[in-house]
DNA sequence: TGACTTAATTATGAATTCAAAATTACGCTG
DNA sequence: CAGCGTAATTTTGAATTCATAATTAAGTCA
């Protein structure tokens, strides 16, 4: 019964899901840069793989919307286009909404707490004009509102929208009135949320969505502008 | 610039995508039973493929629910639980909100009188008692609404999600019933669309999702019992 | 006979191989 | 030397092969 080789618990993972995540990291930190062609050889000797795993694992990753298959051309890492934007917040605003109704009728006083603390660091982090520290607690109290709405199908399509607007850096790239609109709107989140207020909530995430595409779709646009 | 060779449309597609698209289909008829193992060497034979693309095709569908992969076991087609449906109408229950939001904005007048004949077709089938018919022009209304909603994403996220929802028999299984309640609210579902109203769509669509959520559950607990 | 061990078989996960397609490099022609 | 066509190279998609894990079958002993 004892297992003395075993130094922790059995990661018995098969290596394409393994790299399913690996894979989604280096997107989402633009260590592969959107636009390129996915570098499948390089990427299989990096990983020590051979291109049937990492193969699966892009095949994936394509129904997911973060790399595109063109046929015998590869793999190529998809860009985030304003027409994007424009169409996965609303989706993920609508879902945002949902989380919250849902949050508001199962989350324990427990939770709430939890959620007031990070809210507590988040505000730290936006006094100490921290953008990484901010956006990093940020993703957590959306997290934890997505979790307490106690849906598993709920928080993986979430997941999943989430993942494609990650990519890139533009997310840490807020203006000061940007911030302090988005800083605002989760004063109100908490506060909805601490008296179980569903519906308000729901309204709120739904507009904090709908602020965050505004902003997001406004740099692209500067950005864009920027390249010509 | 004529291709002789080429009786219609050169449907370029790999292996794998196909094979998605048949599986999904063996899956959702119930061809391949849910709860049993993926017969994967069958399955190769079938199609005339080998297992490579297959199992490509596996990892896909497994991230969108429809098989579950068991390490070292082989994959296996999931079953429909009461769980899931509790988890999985809520969510589209907002994503049709949604989508009936934005047809109200987007929707054409063509589009609409598709949808009035789709309709009629559809209350057609309703007094032939035809199930199958009206099960058939009934996707078709939600899929015409989504498609004037006029937006990609929420598309791609409602087809999966409807995916699993289609699996076993059990859609084709409602009360008398049920299905005249269904009926009564596809009419206001008409009348709001008509009329452009997409904050009461949304509510109706909502609503109908949530009716089928609990006709389905019903169903199923009924199933359960039968069997033990 | 029935539980437990161990060997044989089968299935799985992943590496390798191979044919076909795409890309690049090269040379030819004007 | 620019543009075109052809050959060499690389890359891709998919079949095949191979090591390992899981399952089944056979055999042992109480």
């Amino acid at each position: 019964m004892d297992q003395i080789t075993n130094p922790q618990a059995i990661t018995r993972t098969s290596l394409h899901h393994e790299l399913v995540g690996r894979l989604q990291t280096l997107i989402i930190n633009a260590d592969l840069e959107p636009g390129l062609k996915v570098p499948e050889k390089l990427l299989c000797d990096q990983f020590g793989v051979s291109r049937t795993p990492l193969r699966e694992a892009l095949k994936v990753l394509a129904s997911d919307g973060l790399v595109r298959l063109e046929p015998n051309r590869g793999a190529w890492v998809t860009r985030v286009t304003i027409e994007e934007v424009e169409e996965v917040f609303p989706v993920l605003g609508a879902l945002e909404a949902l989380s919250g109704e849902l949050a508001c009728q199962n989350i324990t006083d427990a939770e709430i707490d939890t959620v007031k603390d990070l809210h507590a660091q988040m505000m730290q982090s936006y006094g100490d004009s921290d953008l990484d520290a901010y956006f990093s607690i940020n993703q957590k109290i959306h997290r934890a509102i997505l979790l307490a709405a106690r849906n598993g199908t709920l928080t993986s399509s979430c997941q999943a929208l989430s993942l494609r607007m990650q990519r890139a850096r533009y997310l840490a790239n807020m203006t000061q009135g940007r911030w302090q609109e988005a800083v605002q709107e989760h004063e109100r989140i908490l506060e909805f949320l601490v008296a179980r207020d569903g519906p308000n909530l729901a309204r709120t995430l739904t507009g904090h969505m709908n602020s965050k595409r505004l902003s997001v779709v406004r740099w692209l646009q500067a950005e864009g502008a920027k390249r010509g």
